[in-house]
RNA sequence: GUCCCCAUCGUCUAGAGGUUAGGACAUCGCCCUUUCAAGGCGGUAACACGGGUUCGAGUCCCGUUGGGGAUACCA
């Protein structure tokens, strides 16, 4: 059995242009890849798009710009397996000529009413090979008379074995397959027909694909065999399902490339999460960029049961490399979400330090940039519940309006900052909490975040001095908005 | 219905006959701390069930149960 991974590959990913790029066929082009990195070799990215109705080129893009963002690198390719639609049928036609296809006139309702009635039986449907002799004659007089036909596979009655990279070696009966169609009755090429085609073509070494597929490749086994080609080694990938077990639905979030790009997920943290969904490298080590997985990637490793899309964990995943990057390397992907803020023209520097101060405490680009929106804004919007407590103090106005006055006289760094409220706060005889958590809302409107000397650093003496103010004419109305609002 | 695949903490997983069943996320507690995170330390938590094989089974075999997939002139 086929199992050579010394040497360079050849795989594919095949993907059918449905409008979005899903987590599980991430998973499937990462696997790819992978095997591609460690073995070297060729790694095809060809689109299924054989399926006309729900094709076309803009989905074809979005996967090209899918896979890309998601940092996948494919080296030949795209090719549109639609365009290659001629070449199948020529293919088919060899078979004919061979006498391994055969041409079949019954029709989809003949056939419908057979395959209820074996159901009913309670048995599975094979077709019963009504078209498989007939004479010459009797096709041609059948094609004569404008008769439609199907090309079917003349499916051998054999054992079915091959090798699966994830099963080890696999065998069906040859009960599994029927003689299955090739070429439709309007002269297009089928699936089943097509992937093989290509991936004879292609000189495919290793199929990769969804555990879907497994009960197909019975079908593909014999095909290869009947053009005389090299059958590849599979290795089909259990399925990622939801919290709830069942196939992964959108009813539980994002479930696309496109969908957790929008929420702020970094690219290299899915790559790194869907990379460890279904394979681990052994030890402990769960953070680990493409090029270290692609070192150590070994096939032997890919698990054999269904997982569960862990969504806190992706998060959490997430949160680590955005602890991790610096400004400078998240700017790009930082960039979109800065705009839906209005942040585009935010200072740099400011932004460089305001975005470190709060990355521990974000798990995505969006929340991160809404977290450090404040900075840049004139007014601060105050959590209305948490200001209670302060405008139940009638002293705090008075406190905090001598501290804005000390802060003025000051350096603005962190402990001149902290020397400068401590010594405020003993002066009037009071614990330094009575100050720093009414500061912390004057400044960033709620009452968690950086420490409080980081950020009033970051926010600058005028601003600081500013929403201070704004904060202790908020205390003396008694926490009502201002009267002119005109 | 029939065929096929799968089964270790709630989740992702390590484990290739002898382990106090390990790690991570989540969760709980403690530390750090002006807050919230991050970080550190610790806790709760798993071999689906029943039969074999074996001196010994999470690991091998057979059932049961449960989950999933496939049963198209879709891909």
């Amino acid at each position: 059995m086929a199992n050579d991974l010394n040497g360079p590959v050849r795989v594919r990913f095949a993907p059918s242009p449905t409008g979005f790029l899903h987590v599980g066929g991430v998973r499937t082009a990462i696997y790819n890849e992978l095997l591609r990195l460690h073995c070297g070799g060729v790694f095809v990215l060809r689109i299924e798009d054989t399926d006309k109705a729900r094709s076309d080129e803009a989905m074809t893009r979005q996967i090209q710009d899918a896979l890309s963002w998601t940092g996948i690198r494919w080296d030949e390719g795209p090719f549109l397996q639609s365009e290659r639609q001629p070449r199948h049928a020529e293919r088919a036609t060899e078979l004919l000529a061979a006498d391994q296809a055969y041409r079949c006139f019954c029709t989809s309702e003949e056939l419908e009413a057979q395959r209820a009635e074996a159901q009913k039986a309670g048995g599975s449907f094979r077709y019963p090979r009504t078209c498989a002799h007939l004479s010459e004659d009797e096709i041609a007089r059948r094609m004569e008379a404008g008769q439609t036909f199907v090309v079917r596979f003349r499916a051998p009655e054999v054992n079915i074995k091959f090798f699966d990279l994830v099963r080890g070696a696999m065998e069906f009966g040859p009960e599994s397959i029927d003689d299955f169609i090739l070429v439709r009755s309007d002269g297009s090429p089928t699936y089943h027909m097509s992937v093989v085609c290509d991936d004879i073509d292609m000189a495919i070494t290793h199929v990769i694909r969804g555990e879907d597929h497994l009960s197909n490749t019975p079908k593909h086994v014999p095909l290869f065999q009947a053009f005389g080609a090299a059958v590849p080694t599979f290795a089909h990938l259990p399925l990622i399902l939801g919290p709830d077990k069942k196939r992964l639905s959108k009813r539980f979030g994002a479930t696309s490339v496109e969908e957790f790009r929008a929420e702020g997920i970094l690219p290299e943290a899915l790559y790194n999460y869907m990379a460890l969904l279904g394979w681990s490298p052994g030890d402990d080590q769960e953070i680990l960029l493409r090029e270290e997985m692609g070192r150590i990637f070994d096939v032997d490793r890919l698990n054999v049961s269904a997982a569960v899309f862990d969504r806190e964990k992706l998060l959490w995943m997430n949160g680590q490399y955005l602890i991790a990057a610096t400004l400078e390397e998240i700017r790009p992907h930082l960039d979109p979400f800065l705009a839906e803020a209005a942040l585009t023209g935010a200072d740099p520097a400011r932004l460089s330090t305001v975005l470190d101060l709060h990355k521990t405490r974000a798990r995505t680009l969006r929340e991160l940039v809404q977290s450090i929106v404040f900075y840049f804004r004139d007014e601060i919007p105050y959590e209305a519940d948490l200001t209670k407590k302060f405008l139940a103090d009638p002293e705090l106005p008075v406190h905090l309006a001598a501290l804005r006055d000390r802060f003025a006289e000051v350096e603005f760094d962190k402990d001149a900052l902290e020397a400068a409220l401590r010594a405020v706060a003993e002066e009037r005889g009071l614990k330094p909490s009575v100050l720093i958590h009414p500061t912390r809302m004057a400044l960033s409107g709620t009452n968690c975040g950086p420490p409080l000397f980081d950020l009033v650093a970051a926010m600058g003496k005028d601003e600081t001095s500013r929403h201070l103010g704004h904060f202790i004419a908020y205390l003396r109305r008694g926490g009502a908005l201002p009267e002119h609002q005109d």
